[in-house]
DNA sequence: AAAGGATGTCTAGCGTTGCTAGAATGCCGG
DNA sequence: CCGGCATTCTAGCAACGCTAGACATCCTTT
């Protein structure tokens, strides 16, 4: 309980974010599959068996990665939403922000939602900032709407689906623009 | 050009097959994670290099299966398609058959969908297959509606994130036939 | 204040991965 | 029958995620 022992706990917490922060710079910058232990390791400089006693293995770290992503999407579709105003254009406004999260993000999103991670979506256990981003797409929608999560679930497979596609591209990413006017005329118009 | 190197032909041909369906079964018991080319030597009974004669890399092999994957589901598409036949209730059969297609043969779904491929899409060069099960999504919509490629992509973009969403646990499971209901209501009803 | 114990970090290495070079084997044409 | 071509195999490389055990460093206790 020393002050010494303290910062031992300071720095191993500062430590942590580094860890965090190096994975997310060295995957945005070169892509998921370059973010190994070895260069993660050299990157923090420290040795490689520092990362596992910080994180459980390589899929935590990307967790914790994709966490943080949770938060900034969950910030990002909140500001669209409020900028927007009316519940009416306020789905489009959020719609277009998720999906330009997902193009100018790419390796944050991958994370999030296509590599292996140890998060738990819609449960008990799910953590706050995913559910404050799915909570976006819900308040979009109107509060005696007794299937505005059915909705949001409905838009949300959409978008996430429109990004996948168009990023791998199996769809043509000109289109987006398009697409994205299309899917909040239908979700949209709806009584 | 003799009967003997003919028949070598035929044989590799064979077996160029034989290493698909390998891939194909092992995947869809045991996972993608499984298929190594070890394993996938083993099984075909040869070494490991022949793999390497017959594909460039394991990429190419994923591939293979994935472009099996795309007949198997444009017929599955075409069969419930035709089965319905108007246009109306034909996209709500089109895709109950695809998210039962996603569900049923995730191995499959995966190669196709998620992992990286050397399939390129929406191309000139696209497989048949590709464009094939595409159409059967274009074809659910008026021949006049100029925007029924545009439809076909969000539809197919919806049901893409709806599949893998649930897959992987992030929307609840069960929902999908109320998610797919909502969904059709909206696309359909379009003038 | 020195010994003992706990904590933290490192070096080294294990088993597995995709992939390949070079040896060895078998078949064809002259 | 024999040289040359094609095919297949054995063996190995570099890189991966991860871990055991040695070393060092600091804290506590007598």
């Amino acid at each position: 309980m020393s002050a010494i022992s303290e910062r031992r706990e300071r720095e191993r917490a500062h430590r942590h974010q580094l860890i965090i922060t190096a994975a997310r710079e060295l995957a945005e910058t070169e892509g998921w599959e370059a973010v190994t232990t070895r260069r993660l390791a050299e990157r923090v400089e420290y040795s490689q068996p520092v990362l596992y006693s910080h994180f459980n293995g390589k899929d935590a770290i990307v967790s914790a990665v994709a966490l943080a992503g949770f938060s900034e999407l969950a910030t990002q579709l909140r500001r669209a939403r409020q900028a927007a105003g009316e519940p009416g254009p306020a789905l489009r406004a959020v719609c277009r922000a998720y999906l330009r999260f997902a193009t100018e993000r790419p390796a944050l999103y991958q994370a999030m939602f296509i590599l292996p991670t140890d998060l738990t979506f819609a449960s008990a256990e799910t953590p706050p900032p995913l559910r404050a981003a799915f909570d976006e797409f819900v308040s979009c929608f109107h509060p005696d709407n007794d299937q505005r999560e059915l909705f949001a679930e409905v838009t949300w497979s959409a978008l996430h689906g429109m990004a996948v596609l168009s990023d791998s591209g199996r769809i043509p990413p000109d289109g987006q623009e398009q697409r994205l006017d299309f899917l909040v005329a239908q979700i949209a118009d709806t009584p």
